[in-house]
RNA sequence: GGCCCGUUCGUCUAUCGGUUAGGACACCAGGUUUUCAACCUGGUAAGAGGGGUUCGACUCCCCUACGGGCUGCCA
């Protein structure tokens, strides 16, 4: 086997302020893709330097989706604040190298020098540092930053795999502060050192770092480190276009498990938000692994749709095996803090999903349909279904009893025994099924009659029969 | 405000200068059917607007409009 090319390492790097939204599902879906389609290496590193807003819960939150999309990354996930020593040893480097520099401005100064600006008719101010040129022998006894010394003229240019060649004029870009006065690292500085030391090859993240990617290339190349292929891929939108929030119901990734979507289903379908190849829609894992690829990537965001993703999941929940559906099916019950199944009615379920699977688009819909096998006698007719239920039925459903007593409770078998006792009566088959429905499940729409006797068995149909008939 | 990015059916998208602009979801109609689904067949529906370049633009360039992002000692 030929390895010339070296190994792709792609990350995902959420900051812990709350919830795996969907939006950071997709951004980890690309880079998992990507990665273990092509024997690369997917890593997980914890963004958390803000200590303000960063919560044990949150990083548990994350771990918690990534695991249901069965996203696995490789070896521990890396927690950025734990590494602050070496950012701290990077930006004293950069000082050393005299790409950067200490700047001794507070939060004052620099809020005066943007009024200053304003006031004097500039709209608004990239701040300029007093400090990036001064004297060592003038600096103070006091708390400094240490800021990169940005390049003022020329231009920074981004290679993007997706969004092509952008320009940005190095005027736009401030001296980014590396290492704030506390001595604690900035996203800015911490990426860079971090993607860096990881062997991250692949950036694959939103495009609301566009800009910041030209302010961490000045990093990379102030260090003299590589600059990692850059795809900058667009957000999502809210059905209404607008930015994706709390507004929009469901964006955190445990809301879709807790409702009931197989996680199959929703990787498929985040795949194909923002990716396409050609016109394949419904596919496998495995052929999205196959299939994926960077060039595919469009340049727009995209909406949810939820009728869509719920058309998918109804494709996976399908075509998926019987085994797996179960045990989702008791995962997605945990998760909606529902109580469990027992085993009885387990192995009903198991028994029942040849002819419900095909019909639920998500769990909570796939118990519904199977409702008639998992539900137990008193069964309750609801008021439409009781109407079927009438005495001249009822004589009907008593004479059918007995003879079901010696079938052999094959669908052959008993079909014969339903058409002959309908015909007896000079009904259509219709007109038994109702009654029957009725008196099996207690509803009007169920799957067909005969899948529901033989899922549930001779005894328990006679049961039920006999029951309706008192 | 400045800078950056984007704009094909309602939605997700295909198209990489020449197509009756294709597919999927949704929707509508029909079929199948013991109900509800599922399924099958068909249908409605799109290149934001304006300028160029070109024999020929959805595709390349410019302007406008609209949407989004960045502009933090947040990430």
């Amino acid at each position: 086997m030929l390895q010339t090319q070296a190994q792709i390492v792609t990350r995902f790097a959420p900051s812990p302020t709350g919830y795996l939204h969907i939006g950071g599902a997709r951004t980890a879906l690309f880079n998992w893709l990507f990665a273990r389609g092509r024997g690369g290496k997917f890593l997980l590193r914890i963004e958390d330097t803000d200590r303000e807003r960063s919560t044990p819960e949150a990083t548990e939150a994350i771990l918690k989706g990534l695991r249901w999309l069965g996203l696995d990354w490789d070896g521990e996930a890396v927690s950025q604040f734990e590494r602050k020593d070496r950012h701290a040893a990077v930006a004293h480097d950069m000082l050393a190298r005299g790409t950067a520099y200490k700047c001794f401005s507070t939060a004052e100064d620099i809020a005066a020098y943007r009024a200053a600006q304003e006031a004097a008719g500039a709209s608004y101010a990239v701040f300029r540092s007093p400090w990036r040129d001064a004297d060592p022998a003038s600096f103070p006894e006091a708390p400094y930053t240490i800021r990169m010394k940005a390049p003022r003229v020329g231009q920074t240019i981004i290679s993007d795999t997706v969004q092509g060649k952008v320009t940005i004029n190095n005027d736009q870009l401030d001296d980014m502060i590396v290492l704030r006065s506390d001595h604690t690292p900035t996203y800015m500085l911490a990426v860079v050192v971090d993607d860096h030391d990881m062997g991250v090859t692949h950036v694959i993240r939103g495009d609301d770092h566009l800009n910041n990617a030209a302010r961490q290339t000045m990093v990379y190349q102030a260090m003299g480190w590589d600059i990692p292929v850059w795809a900058h891929i667009p957000l999502i939108h809210g059905p209404d276009g607008k930015k994706l929030s709390k507004r929009h119901g469901a964006t955190a990734v445990g809301d879709y498990q807790a409702q009931g979507y197989p996680a199959a289903g929703m990787r498929n379908y985040l795949a194909r938000l923002g990716w396409a190849h050609g016109d394949a829609e419904l596919f496998t894992t495995g052929q999205a692994l196959e299939m994926f690829g960077l060039a595919g990537i469009g340049r727009s965001p995209a909406r949810l749709d939820f009728k869509k993703l719920e058309s998918t999941c109804g494709w996976h929940i399908a075509h998926a095996d019987d085994a797996a559906l179960l045990q989702e099916t008791a995962g997605y019950l945990a998760a909606a803090d529902l109580p469990p199944l027992t085993e009885a009615q387990s192995t009903l379920l198991a028994r029942a999903l040849y002819c419900v699977k095909d019909r639920a688009k998500t769990f909570p819909e796939l118990l519904e349909k199977a409702h008639f096998a998992l539900t137990s006698r008193p069964i309750v007719a609801d008021p439409a279904a009781a109407l079927a239920l009438d005495a001249v039925s009822r004589g009907i459903l008593m004479e059918l009893t007995p003879r079901l007593q010696n079938a052999s409770w094959t669908k052959e078998d008993l079909e014969p025994i339903l058409k002959e006792a309908a015909a007896s009566h000079g009904l259509v088959f219709g007109k038994l099924a109702a009654p029957l429905r009725s008196a099996l499940a207690g509803r009007t729409a169920t799957p067909s009659v005969y899948d529901m006797m033989l899922v549930i068995g001779q005894d328990e149909t006679i049961a039920r029969l006999s029951a309706a008939c008192d």
